[in-house]
DNA sequence: GTATTTAAAGACCGATCGGTCTCTTAGTCA
DNA sequence: TGACTAAGAGACCGATCGGTCTTTAAATAC
């Protein structure tokens, strides 16, 4: 990897980071000076805006957390199970200690984005949707091979369990303790159990 | 009602919209001022900083969630009727049209306030802990009057019903359709259920 | 109706914003 | 090792930021 490329993967980096936790709007360039060490020469010579390396940020964000949902996966066949392993991976993403600092990158830029800024706004609905589709495919995958009752809504049951995340997630935050993300993880688990077929 | 009071309170009602809409560090003064009608000497000789207004918008915000809170739950004595109730005027502030536009400013408060702005964070848990203290109240009253099943912890109920509004809510501005705050209603109404003793 | 107070306008302020450009220096390749 | 390329520093730019202050017009009090 060239000097540039590690480089650019630094900024990246540590700008997701800045971006999760001040949003787009409460970011400066000075911000991500400070985070990254460089000078604003450094760091237009890789990025020719503020919104390309909030971009670049968000989808390194979002990558992460998918790879880590893949993973949480892998190996697990029960639909069931599957819905199981993709509540924890959740919990265990944004909580003690957080792996990605500042919340859901989807969730904070579907927050802050949705009157300003229609990229970023399209970005975290693509980001979303792949997140539902996963939700959506295990489920469907899950009634065909009979361990999911064939009246159970895939799209009802994708939405429920994200905004339970979501909602757990953000209330987590706003009190520094753990306990409401626990609660609405106990709450899906049991949600879950009531979907086998 | 004097002239100042009327003026004061007209730009508190607007920069409460805009404010939710874009957040704090996403709206200028020149916002409020395109907003309100209003120069800079205007708005600046009833608020002695942005920080301030802001406040006060969002003191005007959650006071206006409340009473129609309050309202919702007059004449319901019930308390599983008094938890649907409570879900419900969610829905209707929210959405199709929503009286509060931008979203809930609780949770958009919660998120952009979360590493940045200390006071706005400790408004936004305050009214989260009154919320929060609504449903606890009507979930103890309700195992007292054997309403509800006496092995309800209360706190975990609170959370899960504003986990899920919140997270449904948050989908629902994403995508713009109304559907994911409604599969969130339907689940938490089919929750509330199951609370009965 | 007049005197007084005060609400609002808008010019003005220094600081900071996102972004550009030149110049030096370091990395890359033969 | 020498020639070339490109990475990064940092001065600089106009625009806009939040905020102040003087001035003028309108509301208020008597």
């Amino acid at each position: 990897m060239s000097k540039a490329q590690v480089t650019r993967e630094h900024i990246i980096q540590q700008a997701a980071v800045v971006f999760n936790q001040q949003g787009y709007a409460g970011t400066s360039m000075s911000d991500i000076m400070q985070a990254t060490g460089l000078k604003k020469g450094g760091i237009y010579n890789h990025f020719k805006s503020k919104d390309e390396l909030a971009i670049a940020a968000f989808d390194f964000s979002t990558g992460l957390v998918q790879t880590h949902y893949k993973n949480a996966l892998r190996g697990q066949r029960h639909a069931i199970i599957r819905l199981r392993a993709m509540v924890d991976a959740f919990c265990s993403l944004m909580a003690n200690p957080p792996t990605v600092k500042g919340g859901c990158p989807i969730l904070n830029t579907a927050i802050e984005s949705d009157d300003t800024h229609p990229t970023l706004r399209r970005k975290a609905r693509q980001a979303m949707d792949d997140w539902r589709k996963m939700l959506h495919k295990i489920i469907t995958l899950g009634v065909k091979h009979q361990q999911v009752a064939s009246f159970v809504n895939a799209e009802a049951v994708a939405t429920i369990i994200i905004s339970t995340l979501e909602g757990g997630l953000m209330m987590t935050q706003l009190y520094g303790e753990s306990d409401h993300l626990h609660h609405a993880r106990e709450h899906l688990l049991d949600y879950i159990e009531t979907l086998r077929s």
